[in-house]
DNA sequence: CCGAGAAATGCAAACGTTTGCACAATATCA
DNA sequence: TGATATTGTGCAAACGTTTGCATTTCTCGG
């Protein structure tokens, strides 16, 4: 008996006079306790106030009811878009979700994988940090056959379940569209390339460029970590001189967005002079002046994809020598005006 | 010994001849133990990869390292960024962050207190639904004395910790700006009246109109769920007919955006015909053409401040009969162009 | 060396729930 | 009525960690 006043199986089991794996088994609709205790029990807990403790049953169960999910910053779009759909979709299912954040930091990823691992989360969703190239201190999830997702940004080479859009499709589509609207000198913003992502996406990009028969041209690509400030410090170099491009795929919306600001602010017509792409199809692309045009990720169906692959590997209890599969949720392109008009020619 | 391959104390304790409370007395840097042993004992665990199971520490402790979390939606502005502080914060301490979406259902809200409770977490944070008007599913936590914090959408006469902005000052601001610029004929788009933050930003809004002499007409006042489909209803309502209203307070950003988009794609000049004013700076405002002034409610703020009431209540201990301060947030006007111009008669 | 006090460690039980196996109660059939 | 099969419940231990109180070990002073 606690000292707090919480009532326990073990009050109810007095009460009634039974004893308390009596108790669990008609509180957990046992197939062997009788449908009339059962209705005994499930009286006296609510007259009693009952209420489980997860943490006791859990310990027995080696099951916390808990997911872990851990993503880079909870309050960009994308992430929060998961999380959302995760969130509804895990209560659904009677998990709790803990929410964690990277902050892009390989450090606080570890330790956060050791915190949740420690919380005996019944499985782990993870978008990597920017410069996670190692994944081994995931190993202990699979070592102790933990339900492990990745989705978004993702390992190479490491045998476990994947959830990704398909980036080079969409670097592809992006950099096309702009070819099929007239685009001839294409500019590409890229982010750091030991994220999947960026990679795919540019290779994306330099498929499309070569389909077209368009050169692939250095100094029209960009590498840098995806901020406001990195975004209008680019522009300004992209803008310095002429000839200017005609056309930009930004890997994210807010660069798209920022680049726009900077074209606004510098008489550079928008898309007359030059057409601008983004990804990921963030809300604020609807609303800015010209709207943007950007590829859209479906985060919903991603978010509802990770739930369900955390659903069966907690159920499949697959080995760990088990070949994990890859899936690839599919992208769209959404037209809006900051691409539109231009050429026919090569429709 | 675990059917599983994990170790626990007892296998540290069997390799150095040592009891398990000696060993988890040395790995929590109990002061009776030596530092000699301490280090022999924190070098085995490393060495034999042990990991804390956090339900069986909870368990005897009666204290799970978690804090939930309740939010009408991750997915807004708002919350995403409270929740980014927050889980920020509560990482720095040591605790986990369990996140939940009531999705405005009261029943849901229920279920979660619920839920949260038999997950026994250390604490909890709500901003309630719109509709949560008895508060009672609440009581559970403050009979139990676990630390329980309300944030912006809070409570009437419930002793408990409260944390919100400034939402009369807010309204009040809002409006008088309006009337600085030389508005006088003033529209405010509010919310349900069940929840505190409309209540009081009408409330501000009606006193500024009182204070500066002008009329309150309730035709020029509208209630109803803030959303965008609702806004271009309401939109087409104020300017099916003249004379236009010279100014709108919109209680929040998703409104003013809409308000917005609807003036302009009904040749409505915004500022020079109608002034927009919004309500949490979302940043959405900042990117619009016209940017739209808001009133800011200070996230970042607010998020410290309710990881701060946490950590003083988990420490604190406060009986039951103990009286709850309230803490306001303050709010900031930021002006921009949906507002600029106008008349200096007044200032 | 001995005794007293301080420092360090061990024993045993606690926490609340679940479940394998044993036992009791009930139903059915000869 | 007795034997057997089926249904329903109880006993005891498990889960991993922490901590009150008891015991042991160490240190210092006489």
């Amino acid at each position: 008996m606690s000292a707090r006043s919480e009532k326990t199986i073990v009050d109810i089991a007095a009460e009634l006079q039974l004893s308390v794996s009596t108790v669990s088994r008609a509180l957990n609709d046992h197939p062997n306790i009788s449908l009339k205790t059962k209705e005994r029990v499930r009286k006296m807990a609510r007259k009693l106030g009952y209420r489980p403790n997860a943490m006791a049953a859990g310990l027995r169960n080696n099951k916390s009811r808990t997911i872990g999910l851990i993503v880079p910053r909870i309050s960009m779009f994308f992430p929060a878009a998961i999380t959302t759909v995760m969130q509804n979709k895990l209560q659904e299912y009677g998990y709790n979700l803990i929410i964690c954040q990277s902050n892009d930091s390989l450090e606080q990823e570890i330790a956060l994988v050791n915190t949740l691992y420690s919380a005996r989360v019944d499985g782990l969703a993870v978008s990597a940090t920017l410069y996670t190239t190692d994944f081994s201190h995931f190993d202990i999830f699979k070592q102790q056959n933990i339900p492990l997702v990745f989705f978004d940004r993702v390992p190479k080479d490491y045998n476990v379940k994947v959830i990704k859009g398909d980036d080079f499709r969409g670097g592809y589509l992006a950099t096309e569209h702009l070819i099929s609207k007239g685009c001839k000198d294409i500019v590409h913003i890229s982010g750091p390339l030991t994220c999947n992502l960026y990679s795919e996406r540019l290779a994306g990009y330099k498929d499309a460029l070569q389909k077209h028969k368009l050169p692939y041209k250095k100094q029209r690509v960009f590498f840098h970590e995806l901020t406001r400030d990195n975004a209008l410090q680019t522009a300004a170099r992209i803008f310095e001189k002429k000839p200017y491009p005609d056309g930009i795929f930004a890997t994210n919306d807010t660069t798209a967005i920022t680049l726009l600001e900077y074209c606004r602010n510098n008489g550079i017509q928008v898309p007359q002079q030059c057409r601008i792409i983004g990804y990921s199809n963030d809300p604020r692309t609807e609303i800015v002046t010209p709207s943007i045009t950007s590829v859209d990720q479906h985060p919903v169906t991603m978010g509802e994809r990770i739930v369900a692959a955390l659903m069966e590997l907690i159920q499949a209890r697959h080995p760990s020598s088990y070949k994990h599969s890859q899936e690839i949720v599919p992208i769209e392109l959404v037209e809006r005006d900051s691409s539109a008009g231009g050429a026919k020619r090569k429709k």
